[in-house]
DNA sequence: TAGATTGTTAATCGATTAACAATC
DNA sequence: TAGATTGTTAATCGATTAACAATC
């Protein structure tokens, strides 16, 4: 129906925007416009409404908006209005510290098992949910209405992993992995890349410039 | 000197590039044109060649690009030719799987202490690595040339901890708590923020999306 | 009603792609 | 030299910002 193609910038404004409104509510904040908004989270105001008014108007002229219409409203088109059953695939550290955050549960994403490919760890338990081995997988993610697995693997075993998921009927793959899913998944299957070590290199950048122009600037002197 | 601004976009791509060198390194390629690496990564050559340039002209006519060569020169742009001393802050699961992770180490990344807020945590040790409290922090960053923070710590905590962390010197924080600490912090100090849950729901977006799509198309049939 | 603020169109800005001359 | 491929300029595309009429 309203199906205009959301660009990738504004999806990815989207939680942010819900976490602040999350937030204002916390604060009893009932009204907010597009201009108070701007303020706090430091985007304009005219990108505030563009990026709502691709989903709809949920405003009011001379009003603003509803923060807990709005909260809930963006909620729907995030699809945390449901819950989404997940498992781990990947019971190392990462996938590990994963199981134990408690905070994915609350915004719908039930983990509602754990896979390892390493015998060691069959029976192990991580929060109360046992580990178990990959020959399970298929039946679990059937009987279970698993859509989602977080794959937490070295990069060596992440693409067979990947395409095993794939095969018995995972939809979407938050791929913690080193190497890029995307370019070898079916269309239709969801990958969402986690690259730690890029986001750190991204830091180390800032961090070069930052130094580089600071020596210039005492140079200068 | 060669003090162009780059932009955002540019910076996220130079560490896929130097990813893709890495493993061509592996593979033994000694030469490579922006054409083939095109073909790889699934961007176009022209963006490659343009990405590049922003920082030097670091191929040859007829010959493209040799693979060493553009590694290192990608890594030195990155500060990835020396070692940054690192300290994480908050030993709960998320802070020891990072701590258990030797792939920053590799990179140079090098993780010298982990603290913590809760005396429970006092004296336990994460791969060799034993956990101090807070009141030790400011003199421990001074004698060790701590120049990143990993702040693994509940979003309640994060803020009044990363002013803790500028204050007695540290130069770039890597936040993984669900809160902007940028607009809080001076413009000298580096923040890269890590929102997996802003991740999740990006994906779950989506798979949202994706399932609306499919039922319309079943709709049409 | 008057004031406020949205929704939306138009203008600007920036990033990507295409084209091609320079050159190895 | 001829062929290949870069570096770089120009054209296109998309995203952000500004402006304002619509309307609560």
């Amino acid at each position: 129906m309203e199906e205009k193609d959301i660009s990738r910038a504004v999806i990815k404004r989207l939680p942010r925007y819900y976490r602040y409104l999350g937030e204002l509510m916390e604060d009893g904040v009932e009204r907010i416009s597009s201009n108070e908004l701007s303020g706090r989270m430091k985007v304009t105001a005219s990108q505030i409404r563009q990026d709502l008014n691709n989903f709809g108007g949920f405003g009011q002229q001379g009003y603003g908006y509803n923060v807990k219409y709005l909260h809930s409203e963006i909620a729907k088109i995030l699809g945390l209005d449901r819950t989404h059953n997940m498992i781990i695939v990947g019971a190392g550290n990462l996938g590990q510290a994963l199981a134990n955050y408690t905070q994915f549960e609350k915004q719908g994403f039930k983990i509602v098992g754990i896979f390892d490919v390493n015998p060691v760890m069959q029976g192990v338990s991580v929060r109360g949910i046992e580990i178990r081995m990959i020959d399970e997988l298929p039946e679990f993610v059937k009987d279970n209405h698993v859509e989602i697995a977080t794959l937490t693997l070295p990069k060596a075993k992440a693409l067979d992993m990947a395409k095993l998921l794939v095969d018995v009927g995972v939809k979407a793959i938050w791929n913690f992995a080193h190497t890029d899913l995307n370019l070898f998944m079916p269309e239709d299957v969801i990958v969402e890349n986690v690259h730690l070590s890029e986001s750190l290199m991204r830091l180390s950048y800032n961090l070069s410039r930052f130094e580089k122009d600071h020596k210039q600037e005492q140079g200068k002197i």
